[in-house]
DNA sequence: CTTTTATGAATGAAGG
DNA sequence: CCTTCATTCATAAAAG
């Protein structure tokens, strides 16, 4: 599925014009460190939950991801719920895996597998199945012909806000200016979820 | 701290014996979601540690201090930040006149254009412009039809449905979001996760 | 600094 | 399939 070995040939072409995301091994190192203390985190609080869940069975008990209702200032009406589908993160996974192990094709019977296979994570129909890969198939491949080479520089304009100029991305379409980064906003904080994790030694 | 969007000037110097790590834009979308089903999983698991908690209150069992992470607060884990496009008010000036102009359909090849166009006067890419156009019309189009600044109260739903039917799908579809989440809905598999994982190992 | 608003982007679904 | 529309989400910008 994810191929970190694998170098973005396209990057070569316009003039060896090189716009990728670069980590050094630090910076690797430390993302290595959060994702292990998520899945400490997660290991950990699965155990639990299971010796709890043990001691005697919750009926009624629920989570609190309910979509809540406030809002809808603008036109103040709507009270009803969200009424489009939205895959849960492991129907996501699951879906994104079964896209990306190549069987492009999802036949009939194929989606119906699927389904039942979803429905145990979640209320899921074989329409939103068909659709989700109809919308990822032609997405994913409109990102891959979209490259459109953007034109590196006149950035200087008349309201340039900031001295500081980064590149925009490789292949993809978006392209923003970053005129002040801040590192906080991307800083994996390992520290507290590491300190946090020390309750459960 | 870390600054990700910072290019390593290292890697081609030196002889070229330098080792970074390089993700395409692809593969840090892929990797923040991974984190992203952590996050959600670690929030699930926490809520419902709570919900138990809470109701017998438990005699010894107390982990109430067990608090992931500040990030992953919303529904939005905004693990990664996404930075967005931002158009410059000279942009914003032509793309505005474009609009007005009528020309209510911008096809693909009216897009290259203007982006081709607005490259002069800072980044921005052809998505940035189809996005603007789907964004601009959508909205004008909600604010003709729904101000409903006299009264609020009156018209719930009326106006709703006469103008354009919503979408009375004659289908069974099940357009079903997850009204009534339950702990089950968690009973996922560490192995699916950590199997996505294991590109970092 | 915190809250609110405006708006760029993502995506489920419909149409052709 | 591909395009378009509608709704939602997240964040930059503005307000407090």
């Amino acid at each position: 599925m994810m191929e970190w070995e694998k170098q973005e040939q396209q990057q070569q072409e316009n003039g060896g014009a090189l716009y990728v995301k670069v980590m050094t091994d630090e910076q690797m190192e430390l993302l290595r460190r959060q994702i292990s203390v998520y899945a400490t985190i997660c290991e950990q609080l699965v155990e639990m939950h299971k010796a709890i869940t043990s001691q005697q069975d919750l009926a009624g008990m629920r989570l609190g991801n309910l979509y809540c209702d406030p809002l809808m200032s603008s036109s103040g009406h709507k009270i009803t719920a969200r009424q489009r589908w939205t895959p849960t993160p492991l129907q996501l996974q699951i879906l994104e895996r079964i896209f990306d192990q190549g069987t492009g094709t999802p036949s009939k019977q194929k989606i119906k597998e699927i389904t039942s296979e979803l429905t145990q994570h979640g209320q899921i129909s074989e329409t939103n199945v068909y659709n989700w890969f109809q919308n990822r198939r032609a997405r994913s491949k409109r990102k891959q012909l979209g490259p459109t080479a953007n034109n590196p520089e006149s950035e200087v304009e008349t309201e340039d806000e900031s001295p500081k100029e980064k590149k925009a991305k490789p292949e993809d379409i978006h392209s923003h200016e970053n005129p002040n980064p801040r590192a906080e906003d991307t800083s994996f904080q390992s520290a507290e979820i590491s300190s946090e994790l020390h309750a459960f030694d």
